[in-house]
DNA sequence: TCATGTGAAGACATTCACAGCA
DNA sequence: TGCTGTGAATGTCTTCACATGA
């Protein structure tokens, strides 16, 4: 099987998250136009996202979509769970730990870490908060595989460094530095800073062309 | 002039504020392949990046690290004051708000807007909190061009229509639900649940490999 | 000699166009 | 008839390979 690529999987988890929300509503069938639109692409892209799923479709009829939603979550391993850790409990870590404590049933953070001792041994938003030395015995003993980093840019590389030394084989970083991991160890850089001047550039840019 | 692509803003911006540093510490010159391994690209990528530019470097020496900063800024306009406001101010909007108040000189945010009238009317990390009501009239008064979006996804499209309606030309979505919008709007989509499941789908995959 | 600048090749992603099926 | 599935074409981005210049 030739591996995924991160787009495909991102448009893949968009189509699970809509047909999701349609079984509740109704219908048997989806179809690729729906998931199409839902999503803001193409109905070929669907179809040929769809390709690596061991699914068909039938014209005029669209995709059956309890055998759909059943295909693509064990596709997208969605059945498995996976714990997460959180380091960094700064406005930034807070705000996601409240915010996204359950993502899915299958996926949560189950711990959170931070090195300031006045912060460490409560609990917020449901969570314990350890200090960063305990971090690779609670993250072994958790077993825990995904990490978010939410500390200063400074101290980002170290702790990831420690992540992954404690068997973290995921990590999404929110500081503004490129992060040097093994290459098994997957990093998904989320740069709120780079989106907003990105955005102001294309916005600058929609005006000077009138 | 042929526009530039999104990665290639993105790149460029990464290398401006990678340059910024460097200029504060030493240096005349720059090579490419410093901004390759600090950005994590390679050296021909930075060079083809650079193209677009008005700026050539020298063999051996690579580019006058001044001057560089100076065309890359003008570039990228980013001498330019740009508005932004953000609107839902729940935990990741304050989140935003502290952590982000001021991202450069030229690019800040000058107002927030809140639906819940218990918020408004209040000043967060030196903001001014407005009710959505009076949006059109402050993004108007305040010649605010770009927004940030956090508030719930049920609300996010109405959200940003009334933006776009007030003349907003870039929009940043926290909101995981795709907006529909005028071409001559630029949306830049956040989603942090996304992100954090793609990161468990791979995690897990180089788990598989074994 | 070693880094830049760039045509050409390659890899990857998307769209087109249409065959095939219910 | 109209929606799926997919080979082929197209488009976009990245890397290779090398001519050029200080």
């Amino acid at each position: 099987m030739k591996k995924a690529s991160e787009k495909n999987i991102e448009r893949l988890l968009k189509y699970m998250e809509f047909a999701k929300e349609k079984i509740n509503a109704d219908g048997h069938f989806i179809f690729s136009h729906e998931l199409a639109s839902a999503v803001g692409v193409s109905p070929e892209q669907v179809r040929r996202d769809l390709m690596s799923l061991d699914i068909s479709g039938i014209p005029q009829k669209g995709y059956p979509l309890k055998e759909f939603l059943t295909e693509i979550t064990s596709h997208l391993k969605c059945d498995k769970v996976t714990q997460v850790v959180l380091v960094g409990l700064g406005h930034l870590g807070k705000a996601i730990l409240s915010h996204f404590m359950k993502i899915r049933p299958q996926l949560s953070i189950v711990a959170t870490f931070d090195i300031d001792p006045e912060k460490t041994k409560r609990v917020y938003s449901g969570c314990m908060i350890f200090h960063t030395n305990s971090m690779p015995k609670v993250i072994k003993s958790k077993k825990a595989t995904v990490a978010i980093i939410t500390v200063p840019a400074e101290h980002a590389q170290e702790t990831a460094d420690l992540l992954i030394k404690a068997g973290i084989k995921g990590i999404i970083n929110f500081a503004p530095i490129k992060l040097n991991v093994p290459e098994d160890v997957f990093v998904e850089q989320v740069d709120i800073t780079l989106s907003i001047e990105k955005t102001a550039y294309f916005a600058e840019d929609s005006n000077k062309e009138k």
